[in-house]
DNA sequence: GTTTCTGTTGTCAC
DNA sequence: CGTGACAACAGAAA
């Protein structure tokens, strides 16, 4: 699930339901998701304190609390934020409640716990986890964004979605963007045109502004992410059959009419 | 009923 | 650099 929209998204969640207000009790209900701290270790950190602006960075969500540690999340494939009550029915799947003031719990819920939770100490420690990530694909400028590209040797897909290149894109937006940007998923990044770069950057702004709001990437009728799933999978903008292939073990579709060979 | 495959994640060995 | 396996799990397909 969770790609930029989807994470920026949570990080509403986060600031609606909790920024503000004191935590008051922290209830791991799967210690799985805890990734190199106790549950003991976890709770004595964050309760009593408040939950401040929440950040993020490509797909990772950063909750500081104020002078405190700065929890950190990361959703994987099946992870979500919710804000709910303290008294409302347990899900199946919901790893961690944050009770908070005003009568709320946050609650981490994940399926499969690809990933989970982490607490980092200081900044220092933040900077330090987030080392490997490249620039975020909404804050990233042309000029970087076109420049780490070029530099790269391998297929446009699979640098798009590698995090430390840029960071935030997945699976279903990079499929989205080079379709929109007509480019085939295959071609070397650093084969690519000026022009096809200038591209490539315009179409992952313009993709993300319109995903950020509805928190995911909406499967809408005139999106390609809208006919992936289609049992006879037709491009919504020339009519032509799509096609499915599998890049570095994901699912890619793209149009072989609208998206050409480019050599 | 049971086995196999697929998937919006990241990491690691080859 | 690229691919495949893996991690954990549900739902669909075979």
């Amino acid at each position: 699930m969770p790609e930029l929209p989807d994470v920026e998204g949570f990080r509403k969640v986060l600031e609606s339901c909790a920024k503000g207000r004191v935590i008051q009790r922290v209830e791991v209900r799967d210690a799985g998701v805890l990734h190199g701290v106790s549950v003991r270790r976890l709770r004595d950190a964050l309760e009593g304190r408040r939950f401040t602006e929440p950040k993020r960075h490509g797909k990772w969500l950063l909750a500081p609390t104020g002078d405190g540690p700065t929890l950190m999340l990361h959703f994987g494939m099946t992870g979500r934020l919710v804000c709910g009550r303290p008294g409302d029915a347990a899900d199946a799947h919901d790893r961690v409640l944050f009770t908070v003031g005003g009568g709320r719990q946050l609650r981490y819920r994940d399926q499969r716990k690809l990933q989970g939770l982490w607490l980092a100490g200081d900044d220092r420690d933040v900077a330090r986890m987030l080392d490997r990530q490249g620039p975020d694909a909404l804050a990233v400028d042309r000029a970087e964004f076109e420049d780490a590209l070029s530099s790269r040797r391998g297929r446009v897909k699979t640098v798009l979605t590698d995090q430390s290149v840029v960071a935030g894109l997945g699976n279903l937006l990079a499929d989205e963007i080079l379709w929109r940007a007509r480019l085939r998923p295959t071609r070397r990044a650093g084969d690519l045109t000026e022009d096809e770069r200038r591209r490539l950057y315009t179409h992952m702004r313009r993709t993300l502004r319109s995903a950020v709001p509805t928190g995911c990437v909406p499967p809408r009728d005139s999106w390609l992410t809208g006919h992936r799933d289609d049992p006879v999978p037709t491009c919504p903008r020339c009519g032509n059959p799509l096609r499915r292939t599998r890049m570095a073990g994901r699912g890619t579709v793209w149009c072989p009419h609208c998206q050409p060979d480019g050599d």
